[in-house]
RNA sequence: CGGGGCGUGGCGCAGUCCGGUUAGCGCGUCUGGUUUGGGACCAGAAGGCCGGAGGUUCGAAUCCUCUCGCCCCGACCA
């Protein structure tokens, strides 16, 4: 049976307002104009309307992922656990993994690469079987902590997962190059204005990985990005500021009394010292063992650099008594030298081979000056551990960096062998050698795409769709339908002629107000609606509004089908 | 998990501080009529264990305790 896409008829609940609890517009929006409602926190159910844009989008993913020779699974979200611990991913999830309560060893998937990696080790044991690319486009569960923005984090979503397997690393390359390729692809194709950063791999293990982005107040990443095409996630972000280096005639190192400096900037304040001759330093438990890092000035340590340099994500801010007992001072007066037991130091790249600096004297109340790092430390382990700020001059061509907000739309990952080692899925190379396949993976958060379009595209009346994502071609908006025949008629004829054409075309042939019938139509975001009223009818004309630009325009009846059909090869 | 806020007909809200007729208002819904180029109008009607449990009281939407749910900020985030 062909549904009737008729308003009277077609379940489309548009509202006038929405609880204030909805902030962002794109929620806003598609609660108003009956996309979605929501369920539980989280979680949505998505209303037909909304359903068919869910559907183009995924039209899309898929005519895009096929072009690289991608191959369509619809993979489980129960998964055995099994696989999972196989890959110790159960503990580095944590609570974030839904843990199903009345039946043990079952879990509801928040991604596949597991799943993936079983069927792999089973079937693809030849250099010969491979390149391969594996995708879905399918429902994950996440318990996130806190939900929040729509659709934007949602506990259960849909996502575009996709994984490539690979006999070499120059496969893994161009697999990696093709999905970079698809997913701009994918989000032009969208009108979705984005931007691409390299990124952190977290949990996830790898060599690479690149998010793709879209600006946003509503964002929950930090990117920094420069006119010049720099664009880092600030995870993972790194600027070209100089270093601190040596000062001429560095006196011997000498100690002071600070009784009411705890801060640099007190510091700074109290005593004249420029900030960046200043060593902060910072300390932390890492798997049970303190380690002091060493930041220039006020420069904030960077978590994600720090876990990626000490190779574990088990740290955490030590404690004052733990500062005491390790350092023999409390916060404030800490430093590289005088510890009152040895302790691991590792500092800022900014910091090598610096000399006159001050730092704490691990004794409350007291700093050392004119500290030379190379002379009266032992520190060997410099690295890139600080968090770069708004303005810093960009590696590329030392323009300033901006900081912007962003939602993630994409990440895709060079994962390498992370996954096939831990599970075994290993292929025959040309030699009769046995190696592990080389795996990437690559996600588009399906729903994302959706509110990222809407928060570019609307305006004070609603959703401004485009060519590829609008629910529909043609809104016919019939005018007192209830009495007018004559509209009736003509209502009936565009709505059959406009399928004939292989239009989608919506029809408002419901006996309500004019005003309600053309709030709808804006809100609802078609780009053409054909306005039919027996004014115009009677010199053989209609109304068409574009809702993009809000033109508006007369047309002969007969003319109409062509019209609407050209306009959209124009857009 | 820490901080803040909210929960009252289908939807959006008031009432809660300071307990007291029959719990209001707007929208929507139903019936009848009028109206039809920007959220119409008239008349009538239906629809509520005031999130849940316990307590205080002669009496609780309102006060107390517990609990569940939802939103926001933070923490977290593959």
């Amino acid at each position: 049976m062909v549904i009737d896409m008729k308003l009277s008829k077609y379940f489309i609940p548009t509202l006038k307002e929405v609880t204030a609890e909805v902030q962002m517009p794109s929620h806003k929006l598609m609660v108003r104009s009956g996309m979605v409602r929501q369920l539980a926190a989280g979680v949505f159910s998505w209303l037909p309307v909304g359903h068919i844009v869910l559907k183009k989008v995924m039209n899309i993913l898929r005519e895009e992922i096929d072009k690289i020779g991608g191959q369509e699974f619809l993979l489980p979200a129960l998964n055995p656990i099994d696989i999972w611990e196989e890959t110790n991913r159960v503990e580095a999830m944590g609570d974030v993994m839904f843990h199903i309560k009345n039946r043990d060893g079952l879990i509801l998937a928040p991604t596949h690469e597991e799943v993936i990696t079983y069927h792999a080790r089973q079937h693809v044991k030849s250099y010969r079987d491979m390149p391969m690319v594996w995708y879905q486009i399918q429902t994950k569960f996440r318990n996130e902590p806190r939900p929040k923005s729509g659709v934007l984090r949602g506990r259960q979503f849909i996502m575009k997962d996709a994984y490539s397997l690979d006999s070499t690393w120059e496969g893994l390359d161009i697999s990696y190059q093709n999905h970079y390729e698809a997913y701009s692809n994918i989000f032009n194709r969208c009108g979705i204005k984005f931007f691409v950063v390299g990124a952190s791999s977290g949990a996830m293990g790898g060599k690479q990985s690149q998010e793709f982005m879209v600006e946003s107040e509503a964002g929950e990443d930090l990117c920094v990005i420069s006119d010049s095409g720099y664009a880092a996630n600030i995870e993972v972000a790194t600027s070209n500021i100089a270093p601190v280096g040596r000062i001429d005639n560095n006196p011997e190192i000498e100690i002071f009394a600070t009784p009411n400096a705890k801060s640099i900037d007190d510091l700074v304040e109290q005593f004249a010292i420029p900030e960046e001759r200043c060593a902060k330093s910072v300390v932390y438990m890492v798997e049970d063992k303190p380690v002091i890092i060493l930041m220039r000035g006020n420069d904030e340590l960077n978590e994600n650099k720090l876990e990626s340099v000490l190779g574990t994500n088990v740290f955490r801010a030590a404690t004052s008594d733990e500062l005491i007992r390790f350092t023999g001072a409390d916060g404030g007066s800490i430093g590289p030298v005088n510890l009152k037991t040895k302790v691991r130091v590792i500092a800022d790249n900014l910091l090598k081979d610096a000399n006159g600096m001050v730092s704490g004297a691990n004794q409350d109340g007291f700093h050392y000056k004119n500290i030379d790092l190379a002379r009266d430390t032992q520190i060997s382990e410099f690295y890139d551990l600080r968090t770069v700020k708004e303005g810093e001059p960009n590696p590329i061509d030392g323009t300033p960096v901006r900081i912007v907000k962003a939602i993630e739309l994409g990440h895709i990952f060079k994962l390498g062998t992370r996954y096939s080692d831990a599970m075994g899925a290993t292929f025959l190379d040309a030699d009769g050698k046995e190696n592990p396949i080389i795996m990437g993976s690559y996600g588009i958060g399906v729903e994302r795409v959706i509110a990222c379009f809407i928060e570019q595209n609307y305006d004070d009346y609603g959703i401004k769709w485009n060519k590829e994502l609008t629910p529909f071609h043609a809104h016919i908006v019939g005018l007192n339908t209830k009495k007018a025949e004559d509209v009736r008629e003509v209502c009936d004829k565009f709505y059959s002629d406009l399928k004939a054409a292989g239009l989608d075309a919506l029809y408002d042939d419901r006996d309500d107000s004019v005003g309600v019938k053309f709030n709808d139509a804006d809100l609802l975001g078609v780009p053409v609606q054909i306005v039919v009223g027996s004014k115009n009818l009677a010199n053989g004309q209609v109304e068409l509004k574009y809702r993009l630009s809000g033109e508006k325009q007369l047309v002969k009846i007969k003319d109409v089908i062509t019209i609407v059909k050209d306009y959209y090869t124009t857009i």
